[in-house]
DNA sequence: AATTAAGCGGATAAAATTATCCGATTAATT
DNA sequence: AATTAATCGGATAATTTTATCCGCTTAATT
């Protein structure tokens, strides 16, 4: 479905996004440790991530990483999806033809429609916000 | 969403069906040539899929791939997908963490839930068959 | 000002996926 | 029996994805 980089940045984006409230920064290494992803794998996407937008980095001691409190329900899961693996996901071909469309289908389009259109929704109306709260409250888990 | 390798595999497998009716057996040429896939690939992946018994090989000259018309109502999209991909794509957790389920759900969980099983039920009720009818009626297409 | 704890960016490595090549085998035709 | 048209299977190559390393910069503390 998604890419591992991608799987990473969602689990990564939803850590800080359940961290905003209480405001602690967080850091490469308590990121990956708590996203259970490889370090150095975690801080490419980082960057990735903030030049993106979608999360804030602070250099220096006692830098780290941050999602300001207001952007919580304003950034949503297909920003972060977007952001790693494109929008080939949910907007592409599911045979990967590339002129694929309601004029000339390809044989899974019509089949694949609402599907896709499902996935597309969901993604655009649920909010990093939303996927923090699930993990604060529910039993929900980041690892393993 | 499907490796590539898995979207050759399900254009040559409706190819293939679509094929079926009138009978005539295809070479590995004319159906990368059909499916706009590279030959020696998709060779590799025919191999696979006629050990998996989705399709059926015939050696020698003259030879080629073939799909018994009884096959097509039988052979389901899940088969074709399987053989290539795994069931990962709508089996497995959608942040790739091995021990999510229902008790100890991902965040994601069940934002995905719907979606997981929606195409479940496609993958599984959409036969070989039903596809080799879209490309036959309507103006659906395997290239480009 | 020096030290230290961070992220940044570029280079590189490892692994997986995608892709090709070619000799061996198979089977139909001549 | 020889030729020819195919698939099969193993080796190899290219590309992409995943992952690591390290020197540089940034900024807080001492």
């Amino acid at each position: 479905m998604f890419s591992k980089a991608c799987e990473y940045a969602i689990r990564a984006t939803t850590f800080l996004a359940s961290c905003a409230e209480s405001g602690d920064r967080q850091n490469l290494k308590q990121i990956a440790e708590a996203c259970d992803a490889p370090e150095a794998f975690t801080a490419k996407i980082l960057q990735t991530l903030s030049k993106d937008g979608i999360i804030h980095s602070i250099k220096g001691a006692f830098g780290g990483y941050e999602i300001p409190s207001d952007k919580l329900s304003v950034v949503k899961l297909s920003d972060v999806v977007k952001s790693i693996d494109g929008d080939n996901i949910y907007n592409g071909c599911g045979l990967g033809l590339a002129h694929c469309n309601e004029k000339k289908p390809c044989p899974l389009h019509f089949h694949f429609k609402s599907i896709r259109d499902e996935l597309k929704e969901m993604l655009e109306s649920t909010s990093i916000g939303d996927l923090a709260h699930d993990l604060n409250k529910g039993g929900a888990l980041l690892k393993r």
